[in-house]
DNA sequence: TGCTATCCTATGGGATATCATGGAATTTTA
DNA sequence: TAAAATTCCATGATATCCCATAGGATAGCA
């Protein structure tokens, strides 16, 4: 079974920006990366910038490497490239989960999403997410008011089916 | 893992002109240099003419190899090569950390990219660029921009799945 | 089915190493 | 030999490591 990133938790964020990562995601970030053995922490990646400013993402090594290997498909110096690395390259950052399997926020990737002394994380299949709390019970709304106001054919769970062959 | 240059981050630049490299790009540096080993210090290139002339971009040994490879796959005394030759060969030099994981930048390089005492540093997956941080900003804010004035089928992140096969 | 031993998780504090940066000393070079 | 470049120390700040604790969950056992 290849896990995936499920469910949210509120985790305490300590002066130093420590953070304790849920432990069920642990197991999703070992999985996915491929130098991690027993007895060792497993690197990931923060995706800070680009599309969302309003939460961060950590996607597990295997992950992120589809996507830089997707991006290194394009030509070297195009408009596209550089724009996708940007995105995704100069706007995220390694990091390593510590023995007690937490991480630490830098001030400025606190700083940027808000997050003081309390995170929210929250799995997103492939991904997940780092919210500050309050940020995220208005994301949690606003989704929740765009989807009843879709129409019958642009419910994306009856679209969902339309996909399966 | 081949580590790749990811995030940005702001250094001072003294009046000797010399810079710390960021401590995450060394460890990416030193991986891309064949010759490297513990407890010297790695060899890189920088790039500071062609395409862009507002930053100059870093490349491991390696990763500059590749590029050197492709140029030499053009017919010779082609337009073509002759051009890139002229950007990537002789608008570069060889560079090396010191001890402390600083490089100096001449004042002809500072020049070029009109950094004074500061400098931002941007990873880009196989090489990095160095800019005098107001020029930064404009990038970036030219990037967002123009992001948000593409179409739907304009989107690199779109056309990146479909890529994918 | 209640008790206890064991493990894992979440969190905190202090010690230690690394990083970024500045200045002095020394070598090189023009 | 003066200027420029390189090497060598020094230091505060930050990040990392190491140890400690308390609560919850689980498992084994009587």
């Amino acid at each position: 079974m290849i896990r995936r990133f499920r469910g949210e938790s509120l985790h305490k964020v300590d002066a130093k920006g420590r953070v304790s990562v849920p432990a069920a995601f642990r197991r999703v970030l070992e999985e996915g990366d491929p130098d991690f053995s027993r007895g060792s922490s497993p690197n990931f990646v923060i995706v800070y910038g680009g599309v969302r400013g309003d939460c961060l993402e950590g996607y597990t090594i295997s992950s992120i490497s589809k996507v830089d290997k997707l991006i290194s498909k394009l030509p070297r110096f195009s408009k596209d490239r550089e724009m996708l690395e940007r995105f995704i390259n100069t706007q995220s950052t390694y990091m390593q989960l510590d023995e007690t399997g937490r991480i630490v926020l830098s001030y400025r990737l606190k700083e940027k999403i808000g997050i003081r002394d309390e995170a929210i994380f929250a799995g997103m299949g492939e991904k997940f997410q780092i919210w500050e709390p309050k940020n995220y019970q208005n994301e949690l709304n606003a989704l929740d008011t765009s989807f009843k106001n879709l129409s019958e054919d642009e419910n994306p769970f009856l679209k969902l089916d339309q996909l399966q062959d």
